[in-house]
DNA sequence: CAAAGCATTTGCCATTTGGCAAAAAGCATT
DNA sequence: AATGCTTTTTGCCAAATGGCAAATGCTTTG
């Protein structure tokens, strides 16, 4: 538990107190691999916190293919960028999973309790966002070796954990460009 | 000044007195095609609204290539994501444009007095980059063609005000694969 | 241990895109 | 109308990537 609240204090600062609710709010859950954690088109409204394991945010283009928006690891935050709306995308577990979850009704009485909540949690969904936006754009203007060499670089511990197939969806090239991509590198 | 206030008003409630506020807060600046209004390196503290014509974001990439990240036309809020902290990226006037500046000390006096103005432009902030995070993303999974027909669809009015070299860049293909693309989908 | 079921690699070939340089087209200025 | 400048289009060829199917490798399960 103590990661989470490391986490939150790196964005703004929490008594004593403020630390304890937000604790007394949370729950564990586990999800184990290839599990949907939320589903398209279904109510999101809890806030997830990752402890273990890796999950990825998909969606399926207009030809039917599954595409990886992008990953998550341990450490981070998980929370539906349009509060209240439904899930335009899955969120699935790509590894067995352990996750601190906060039910909306528990986020809420944070929100409405802790001072400047939201301001920290702001904070913390824009610069993911910002991150997740620079690595999705640099992917546009690479080729795909470059592609697989920066993946590498920025998720250095996922490139062992996630099938092929799924980097693959996530880098915007096929399976087996990625497979000979592989071999060409060592 | 009316289109500012409307689009403050789509994302919350503003009283006579506070929209007085805003307004009073605003300056008219006026960029002229190639101008960069914003350089990578230094601060970005005011806030702009584009009344009219179209901005970029751009970078360097680490082989010198230029890449648009993405465009601003009219009727968008342009803000430093990473407040306080010095722009990492280029901010350029694409064609002539006129904004509304709110200067940093101005910005500062609305978030101090409008209870809940924070509140409404991280709705803003938040939405806009989940908008561009899907456009690029979508970008990396489709061949040039689809980028580029993608494109037309959403910013149906850039195509013709936008320069070849900076769509190009993007939609990260080169200028004469574009020039053929157009060419082929007449 | 064998069989079944996935995941990954490979081969072969077609298609797409890039690189580079020249030509053509557009535009503004004189 | 002529000149110079920038943008866009083309041609030519090389390199990268995709599509598809078969082969190989790995893991799980009975």
């Amino acid at each position: 538990m103590e990661k989470l609240i490391d986490y939150f204090l790196q964005f703004g600062n929490l008594n004593k107190q403020q630390i304890e609710l937000v604790l007394k709010n949370v729950t564990e859950v586990s999800l184990s691999k290839d599990t949907y954690f939320v589903e398209a088109g279904k109510p999101f409204d809890q806030v997830a916190y990752i402890l273990e394991g890796v999950l990825r945010i998909c969606y399926y283009d207009n030809r039917g293919e599954e595409i990886t928006k992008y990953f998550i690891d341990e450490n981070h935050l998980v929370k539906n960028p349009y509060q209240g709306e439904p899930l335009t995308e899955y969120i699935q577990a790509v590894t067995d999973c352990k996750l601190l979850v906060f039910s909306a009704r528990h986020w809420l009485d944070l929100s409405n309790t802790i001072v400047g909540w939201e301001g920290i949690v702001n904070n913390i969904l824009q610069r993911s966002l910002m991150e997740k936006l620079d690595r999705r754009s640099a992917l546009v203007s690479e080729d795909a070796t470059t592609r697989y060499l920066t993946f590498l670089e920025k998720f250095p511990t996922l490139a062992n954990r996630v099938s092929l197939a799924h980097i693959a969806s996530y880098l915007g090239i096929t399976q087996s460009s990625l497979s000979r991509i592989r071999k060409n590198i060592r």
